[in-house]
DNA sequence: GCTATTAAACAAACCAATAGGTTTGTTTAA
DNA sequence: TTAAACAAACCTATTGGTTTGTTTAATAGC
């Protein structure tokens, strides 16, 4: 119980923890530019500046670590997000936030959550592991936005004549979307989640 | 100048033009269920119920049969989408069509395009061939989108506080989008982007 | 119309590169 | 002194692609 870090039992120095950040730092930036596939175990040993020995120390397989990248993204994504929706003002309000962050995030090249998450669902098999993880955070994002929809016409604050269902749904598409074909210039993906934004606000 | 096909000089039987539709069509379906990387060439083999000499007879590598599926597809694509610009009726009427079309397509699990652009943008590196070839369509598209959309609004059928540009980016990263995370589901991707329409158009 | 010829169409064995992953051995530090 | 942390050689399955050989069918010459 002495352990200052989550994990019981094992030893850990700081030079294992170090490494082990740098790894999954490399593996974001790879992950996010060339996707899962294109992404071979050799490219992440050069890109970290280690071994295959020391890579294999930290993970079974290149699938954990992919698994464990997703985890550290995720969670930031879910505090930052997730929070919003307990806040205390109105749902309209919140959508905005929401929208504008999401299109702030969009633009930084250092944002790596949304590409990979598009990549990968595009090309990994939604029934493994990580097609699994990814499927929970879809159906987790697309209930925050039914929601916050619902919410928002049931306020009268949004047009009521538009499906919330089929809303949360274009909101989340446009999004992945957006990821996919802004690949290059974030301002391009900016603007299109700012219009999407502008497009339900006003 | 006697041959019926287009290709000149060489023989072409009837059996060889057959195994190669068949190719195409199995190669088709693969592709827009797994993608690039996830469809081995032995995956083509079963599915189109030939051998390694048959297919290697008909295309040098299977980047080349990726691009035959997808210049064949677009084929049909381009008449379709790029005839309406020409039309003899109001922007706004375009824009409309356009997108119940498209959205009728998403719903349809026979159609495979749009799920053949979106994978491979994700997972496809944009600087070799197919890269470029799925560049060229987002962009022409893009200026369609852009050309439709800015007439729309000096017609006055259109609201004007938002940009063309922006606008453009935004309908094809959604329909994009509902392409990925529509798998499956096609009812969800139909109405998603029905909703995109009428977001747009009331 | 029949046959010889030739190229297309296919089959199947073979090959090399790359990928992910293991094993074995060495260093570091609690 | 012991286990974590790393290095480096090794292993094997898969993949895309080639080669070599066989079948099929269109056509030229008789």
């Amino acid at each position: 119980m002495a352990s200052t870090s989550g994990r019981a039992k094992t030893r850990i120095s700081l030079r294992g923890e170090q490494t082990r950040e740098q790894i999954l730092i490399a593996a974001r930036r790879l992950f996010s530019e060339s996707g899962y596939h294109r992404t071979s175990v050799y490219d992440l040993f050069e890109r970290a500046g280690i071994t295959k020995g020391a890579f294999f120390h930290h993970w079974k397989t290149k699938e954990d670590l992919a698994l464990s990248v997703w985890e550290n993204l995720n969670e930031n994504f879910n505090e930052e997000f997730f929070s919003i929706q307990a806040e205390n003002c109105k749902s309209r309000e919140k959508i905005d936030r929401m929208l504008s962050r999401i299109s702030e995030l969009s633009m930084r090249a250092d944002w790596p959550y949304g590409k990979i998450f598009a990549i990968w669902a595009a090309e990994l098999p939604p029934e493994d592991k990580i097609g699994l993880a990814l499927k929970d955070l879809k159906s987790r994002w697309l209930m925050l936005w039914k929601d916050l929809i619902s919410k928002a016409q049931a306020e009268h604050d949004l047009r009521a004549d538009i499906s919330a269902e089929n809303l949360s749904f274009l909101v989340i598409s446009a999004i992945c979307g957006v990821q996919l074909l802004g690949k290059g210039s974030g301002v391009n993906s900016k603007m299109a989640l700012e219009t999407l934004r502008r497009a339900i606000l006003t």
